[in-house]
This record gives structure tokens, sequence and C-alpha cells, in this order.
DNA sequence: TCTGGGGTCCTAGGACCC
DNA sequence: TCTGGGGTCCTAGGACCC
């Protein structure tokens, strides 16, 4: 019988150092070497830090009014979440990726895999390589994981981090199982990709407590105990891959816009007026990908952290027909707002989810009696005056066109916190660095 | 004063069918 | 007393990710 050890892949996985912190040094180099974090939208906890804030003790997801003082205490400096410019900013990294290898799979804003098999090279040069360009061309500064299996590239990209002799760079496709396994003892299982904070002391419970311990547990007794997805996280760590390759973005099932107000919200036109502007945003990203929505869910709901009286309302308006049409989106969220509102609560976040997303011309798709066959030359896309509208805004900025129900005579009551935040240097030519004046 | 905003996949259980 | 068994579809909720 043949073991299936030759055609072994080798997969890389980059990512770039406090991805977020790094953007923002590029921008500012003054802030190398100091203690920096990135704040959540309206400025309320820590969602990215340098070594230098990890180092004083700042954890993921810190709120802000608790770590504040180490700003005077110790030059801690916080900003304000700039996603244009991160985003951005991942586009040229991405580019920069996908130029070592013919397939890539952009897996987060700063994450990418890449498929090393049979690319030249040894993986120790192929990753100083990747990490030099990066650092030379954009600034960011990054880390190299290989491995057999994402799993274990993910994890050699943790390694990488962790351990400064390696110089950002971790190889474990070229050790061998006995080797592998060696390394993977020393991985607390909490660390491993997939393993988060119920299931690893559950997993400790079992004596099951690094690394190397899951890659050698009876998958059976995983996947009955478990779950299949956690038996496939055994199995590739211990190098056989289970999980297949998304080279292309997957559309997506649902789009999610929401947020936490600046300030409490009371009225119900304050909450609609919200909801509105999420409404168009998720409709802008909904034909972007040439879908239509078939039900949308909104939801509005007090502070789980203040001491105000608790009230979370949430309801599924089911859409007559499937559509992209931001005004019918609208039509839907006004009905979905009126049954879940009620009056004399602090209202502290609100948000809209469109369901049942399917393809825009999808042959079976439900048509309404008077809409012409998708086929059809001038129903094609049904809603002429929604793509122009994203094409002006496109051109001339987010907000240029915004519907009649997101505008107001008076100060936005919902509006984020963002008081810290720096300009959209790369994607706004008003914004751009200034040398000199 | 003050704690983010997205997503995915899987499973269990109920409704319903033959 | 006894009251099948197998299948599908849908939904809510849980777990995970960044």
């Amino acid at each position: 019988m043949d073991v299936p050890t030759t055609h072994h892949q080798r997969i890389a996985l980059i990512d770039g150092n406090s991805f977020y912190c790094s953007c923002e040094r590029v921008m500012r180099p003054g802030l190398e070497g100091k203690p920096l974090v990135v704040l959540s939208n309206n400025d309320g906890c820590a969602i990215a830090r340098t070594q230098e804030a990890k180092d004083l003790g700042i954890k993921m997801g810190a709120p802000w009014f608790k770590i504040c003082h180490l700003a005077d205490t110790h030059g801690l400096v916080a900003l304000s979440a700039n996603f244009a410019l991160y985003g951005d900013m991942s586009h040229r990294m991405m580019n920069i990726i996908g130029q070592f290898a013919p397939r890539q799979e952009i897996y987060s804003i700063d994450e990418s895999f890449l498929d090393l098999t049979g690319v030249p090279g040894s993986g120790r040069d192929i990753g100083t390589a990747i990490r030099t360009r990066i650092r030379q061309w954009i600034g960011i500064p990054t880390c190299v994981g290989i491995g057999p299996t994402k799993t274990l590239a993910k994890l050699a990209n943790h390694l990488a981090k962790k351990i400064p002799r390696l110089q950002g760079v971790c190889d474990l496709a070229q050790l061998d199982d006995t080797r592998r396994l060696r390394a993977l003892a020393h991985v607390p299982i909490e660390d491993v990709w997939g393993v988060g904070r119920r299931l690893a002391p559950q997993l400790r419970e079992l004596g099951i407590a690094t690394a190397a311990d899951l890659a050698c547990a009876d998958i059976r007794v995983i996947r009955d105990k478990f779950s299949v997805v956690l038996a496939k996280t055994a199995e590739e760590l211990a190098g056989l891959p289970r999980l297949g390759w998304e080279e292309l973005p997957a559309e997506k099932q649902q789009i999610m816009c929401s947020r936490s107000f600046g300030h409490p919200v009371q009225h119900a036109n304050d909450l609609f007026e919200a909801l509105s502007v999420f409404t168009a945003r998720a409709a802008e990203r909904l034909r972007a990908q040439e879908s239509v929505t078939g039900a949308i869910y909104v939801f509005a709901r007090t502070s789980f952290f203040r001491n105000d009286p608790p009230y979370s309302g949430s309801i599924v308006v089911p859409l007559a027909r499937t559509t992209d049409d931001t005004r019918a989106m609208l039509d839907a969220v006004r009905q979905g707002l009126k049954r879940v509102f009620r009056p004399g609560f602090n209202y502290a976040k609100a948000g809209v989810c469109l369901l049942d997303i399917e393809p825009l011309n999808r042959a079976n798709r439900q048509l309404s009696l008077f809409e012409p066959l998708p086929g059809a030359k001038a129903g094609k896309n049904a809603s002429k005056i929604m793509q122009t509208i994203d094409g002006i805004n496109q051109r001339y900025g987010k907000s240029t066109l915004v519907p009649a129900s997101t505008l107001h005579d008076h100060d936005t009551v919902w509006a984020m916190k963002q008081e810290r935040k720096t300009p959209a240097y790369t994607t706004d030519w008003g914004q751009i660095v200034e040398i000199r004046r």
C-alpha cells in the first residue's frame, strides 16, 4: 500500500504584526518604538496593540477608560480606528504576497495563505524574501509561518511571532513528523487555531493540553465528544490537509451593518435615521456582489454595561420579493422598527442584517408579476437608479448621495465617537500626507 | 461619560412528510 | 397492554475566527 507522503503541500501564512498599529506607524514614523493601541469604534476598547503596549499588560479588547491612565504614566498613544487606511494598506500588502506564488487565499484584512507547493527555494528563503519586500515597499512588518496544512501554517506563524531567534519566519514543513511533534508540544492548546475559550478547558480536562496532544488524540473520540470541526483541526495538526483553498472570496450569505451609538438614543426618529444609514451601506455592499436579499433582520438594544433598564428587540422582516433596492429595504426596516421599538429606553446600539441573500441573476429567482425576466435587457439590473447612485458615490465620495431618511436638520445624536482619528492618507486626495506646507 | 463590528460553520430539535 | 421509522427542511443557538 502506498503511504501518501509524497505530495506534501507547503502552505505559508503571512500576516502583518499588530497590523492596524503598523499602518498608523507607516504614516507617522514618530510612533515607532512607542506603546500604541488602535481603538474600536466609539473609541471603546483596544483592538490592536504594538509589542510595547502588550508589554504594558494591555489585553486585547481592554476598555480604553481602564487603560487611559497609561497615557500619562507610560506615554501610551491611542488612535481611533481608521479602516479606510487599513483596507488600502491591506490591498497593497496582499498584492505583494500574491507575486510569490500562483495560488493565494486572502483570509482576513491582515492575513493571507499562499501555496508554496512546487515553488523553488527553501521555506526560510521565500519567507524572508516576502517579509523583506513588504517591509521595503509598504513599511509593514510581517511574520511568515509555513506548514504542510493550513492549521500548521497558522501555528508556525504563531511560533514565528513568539520566538525572536526565528527572525519572523518559521518553517514546520521541512521537519519530519517526530520533530514537528516535538515543536507542537510547546504550544498550549488554547493557542491552536480553532480552539477557543470554551473548548480549551474541556480539552485540558481530557488531558489534552498542547497542540501535540491534540495531534495525537483519537480522531473518533474528538469527533464524538466535540465536533467534526475540531476533528478536522486535530487531523490538520497531524499533517493531514482537511481544509481546502478558497481563492475567490465567497459571496456573503449575510450582510450586517450595526453600530454602537456615541450617545444613547431615545427617539424612534433617531433610531430610524441611524438604521437608514446602516441599510444604505448594507445595500451598497449587496449590490457590489450582485446579489438580492429576501429578508432583513432589524434590532435595537440598550447597553449591557450601563445601569439602564435592559431591553433588546429584534425582528426578521421578510420581503415580498427579493430585491437590491435600498428603498424597498428601507420600507421593510421602517416596519421592523415599528414592531421592535419600545418607548422609554436608552438605546445604545442598533443594526440591520440582510438575510436570504442570493445571486441577482439566479435563474429560478422569485420574480414579481411585473418584473422583466433576468435575461431581458431592461431588467438586467432592475434598479438603474441604484447603480447610478453607487457609481456617483464611488466617484465623488461615500455619502454624496444618501436616502432622504438619513438627512435631518438637527445634530446627529447617534454619531460615533472618534476623537483620535488619523486622516485617510492613502484613499482621499484631500487628506494626503503633507511633508511641508 | 466610558466595553467593536463584522463573519462562518455545525448541531440539536421541532415541524412535517410518507 | 399498545401507539413505526426514516427522511427533509428550517431555525435558534453555540462555537469559532479576525
